[in-house]
DNA sequence: CTGAAAGCGCTAACAT
DNA sequence: ATGTTAGCGCTTTCAG
C-alpha cells in the first residue's frame, strides 16, 4: 500500500531530498529510480529506503521535459454516429487497449471527437506533445480526421482500415472482413442455398464494403446480387429483410453484415412465418454476445477477437515509437483472422 | 487549420525562438501566449505573427513543471462487475464529463480499474501529480478504492454516493434516488394499488439501497414488505418477478429499481398471462432509452439527467481546484432531482 | 562507480 | 509596459 500523499499543501519530496537522506548525489538517486543499472547494491538499498521513507514519487513533468517521453497515448474516437461508445463491441476493444497500455506503463488519454468542430482541438493537443502517439477510430470513409491526424506527424495506429482521406501507408489493425464474409457465404452455399441475400452495412464504412466484397466473392454465380444497405442496427436489418423478401420471396439465405442486423432479419422472418433455418438460413457477423445469446434460433456468425485487436493496436504503436517515430518506415498493418461460429440459424 | 507538425525529427520551436524572431524577450512572448494582458497591442501583434510563422506550440511539460497545473483530470472507473462501460447510461454520463472538461480546457485521462490488483497503479498515478484532480465511479459499498484515493489527497468528486469505505465528507453528484423511488411508489398508490412489490438492485450499492428506502417510505403501511433483490439485469428482474408472484399471487404493482429489471418483470408478467397495467402496474427507474423504447407496454419510469450529472461532477471538481485543493473545505455534494415519466405501464 | 554541472522550456517575481 | 533572472525537478554527459 503506497504511503499517504502529503498533498497539495505539503510540498512533495524531490530527488534532492531523497539524495540528501540517502547521503548520495541526485544522479545516483536518478539511476536507482530508473532501474539502478551500474550502482553498487549497498547504495541501491540505501536509496530505496530513503525513497520509501519519504514517499518519493518522480515528478512526471520534470521527467518528460528532459526525456521527451510522456508515457501516454491518446485514444481518439470519432463519433459522427450515435452510440459507438456504448457498443459492447467497442468496449471490448477499449479494454484490450487499456490492458496493453498498462502493460507498457502508458496512460490512456481519451479524446472524444463529436464532429469536425472538434478537429482543431485534437490537432492542437497532438501538436502540444502531450502524448507519444495515438490510436484512432474513424470508421467513415470520408471523415477528414485521419487527414488532420496525419498532418500532425504523430505516430498513429488505426482501429479498422481508415478511409481514403488518410492517404496510403497508414498502419491499422482490422479483422479479415472480406475473408470472414467469404467464409460465411461459402458456408451457406455448402448448405445447398442458392438464393443468398446480403444485408450490407453503411457502405461509407470500410468494414461494410469489405464484407460486401466477401459476399460477392463467394455467392453463387447464378442469378443476380440481392443486396440491401442497412445501418448496422436491429431495426434496419428488419426493414432490409422485408425489402429483400418483397423483391425475392423465395430467397433461401441471408448474410447480414453484423449481428444486430441479423437479429432484425430473424424478427422479420418470424413475422412472415418463415422458419429458420429450414426456409431461410441466416448468418451474422461479429459474434456479439449480447445479441447472439438472445436470438432465436441461436445465430451462426463470424467471430472476430476484438480485445486482441485492441492489444495489437498498442503493440504496433509501441513498435513505431521504439523505432524512432517519423524516421522509420511505417510498419505493416495487421489483419487478424476470423472464425465461423456455427449455431442453429445456418 | 493548424500547421503541419515539424515532427519528432525537427526540433520544435521554443519560446526563445519566438522571442528572437519577434525581437522581444521570452517573458513578453509568454505573456502574449497566455492571454496577452498588459502588453502593447503592437507587440502582441508581432508576437502572434512570429508564433504563426514558426508554428510554435507551448511545451506542456515545461509549463506544468512550473505552474503545477496539468489541465488534465483522471476519470477512474472501478469495474468489479461486467458491462458497466457499455452501459448506455454510463456513456451519457461520460459524455457529459468529456464535454464539460473540454469547456474547461482539460483533458480526460481514463483509469480503468479492473480489481484490487490495480489499486496500486492508480495510487501511484495519482501521487505522480499527473492530473489536477479525479472523478471516480465506485458503486460498491465495500470497495476500497475510495479509501485508496482518499489517502492520495487528490481532489476527487464521485459519481454516485460512495460507500462507507470513503469516509465522511466526500463530495459526490448523485440523483435523488430515494425521492425518485418515493415518487414512483406514491404514484402507484395514487392509482389505487395496495400490494406493491419491489425488485431491489444489489444492496451493496448505495443507489439500490436508497431506492429501496424510498420504497419503504412510500409503500402502504398495511401488509408486509414484498421485496426481492435483483442484479440490475433484465434476467434477474424476470426471476425476481417470478419469485414475488409465487409469494404473493395477487400483488397489483411492482416498482423495479431500474429499467432493465422492469423489462424482465414485464416479461414474466406476460408469460404468466397477467395484463399490464390492468392486473399489475409496473414502474422502473432510469428512463434508459434503449429499454424504454422497446418495452410493451411503454414503461413508466423515473428519469434522471445523467449527462447533466456528468457535467456537474466536473464543475464541482473545478470549484475545488479553484479554491486551492486540500486547504479549502470540501464543497457540498450535489443531489439532482428526478422526474416521474408516465407512460403506459402504470 | 559516483558526483558535479549543465540544461530541458517555461513562468513569475523582481527590476527597470 | 517590458526585460532580467531565478528556478520548477529531473536526466545526462562529463570528470574524477
Amino acid at each position: 500500500m503506497p504511503e499517504q500523499n502529503p498533498g497539495p499543501g505539503a510540498a512533495r519530496p524531490t530527488l534532492e531530498a531523497v539524495a540528501a537522506r540517502a547521503g548520495v548525489s541526485r544522479a545516483t538517486v536518478s539511476r536507482v529510480v530508473n532501474g539502478g543499472a551500474g550502482v553498487r547494491p549497498a547504495l541501491v538499498e540505501k536509496v530505496h529506503r530513503a525513497v520509501e521513507e519519504l514517499g518519493y514519487v518522480p515528478n512526471q513533468a520534470a521527467r518528460t521535459l528532459v526525456t521527451r517521453r510522456n508515457d501516454a497515448v491518446a485514444v481518439i474516437i470519432a463519433e459522427p454516429e450515435f452510440r459507438i461508445f456504448s457498443d459492447p463491441f467497442f468496449e471490448r476493444q477499449l479494454r484490450g487497449i487499456s490492458r496493453e497500455l498498462t502493460a507498457h506503463d502508458s496512460q490512456l488519454v481519451l479524446l472524444w471527437v463529436e464532429g469536425p468542430g472538434d478537429y482543431d482541438r485534437v490537432a492542437r493537443y497532438l501538436r502540444g506533445g502531450h502524448v507519444d502517439g495515438a490510436l484512432a477510430f474513424s470508421p467513415h470513409h470520408d471523415d477528414q480526421l485521419p487527414a488532420v491526424i496525419g498532418r500532425m506527424n504523430v505516430p498513429c495506429v488505426y482501429g479498422g482500415r481508415p478511409g481514403t482521406a488518410s492517404g496510403p501507408g497508414v498502419p491499422y489493425v482490422d479483422c479479415d472482413n472480406r475473408g470472414g464474409a467469404r467464409d460465411a457465404v461459402r458456408h451457406l452455399v455448402s448448405l445447398g442455398r442458392r438464393r443468398i441475400a446480403h444485408v450490407a452495412g453503411p457502405l461509407d464504412q470500410a468494414s461494410a464494403v469489405d464484407r460486401y466484397d466477401g459476399y460477392r466473392d463467394a455467392r453463387p454465380a447464378t442469378g443476380s446480387e440481392l443486396v440491401v444497405e442497412g445501418a448496422f442496427t436491429e431495426e434496419s436489418g428488419a426493414r432490409a429483410a422485408a425489402e429483400l423478401l418483397d423483391r425475392c420471396p423465395d430467397l433461401d439465405a441471408v448474410f447480414a453484415a453484423n449481428d444486430l442486423m441479423a437479429s432484425g432479419v430473424l424478427r422479420t422472418l418470424r413475422e412472415r412465418g418463415l422458419r429458420v433455418p429450414e426456409d431461410v438460413a441466416v448468418v451474422g457477423f461479429d459474434d456479439m454476445a449480447s445479441v447472439v445469446d438472445r436470438t432465436d434460433p441461436a445465430l451462426t456468425t463470424v467471430r472476430q477477437n476484438v480485445e486482441e485487436m485492441g492489444r495489437l493496436m498498442v503493440r504496433l504503436l509501441m513498435r513505431m515509437l521504439a523505432e524512432g517515430g517519423a524516421g522509420a518506415a511505417t510498419p505493416e498493418s495487421v489483419v487478424t483472422p476470423t472464425e465461423l461460429v456455427r449455431r442453429a440459424s445456418a
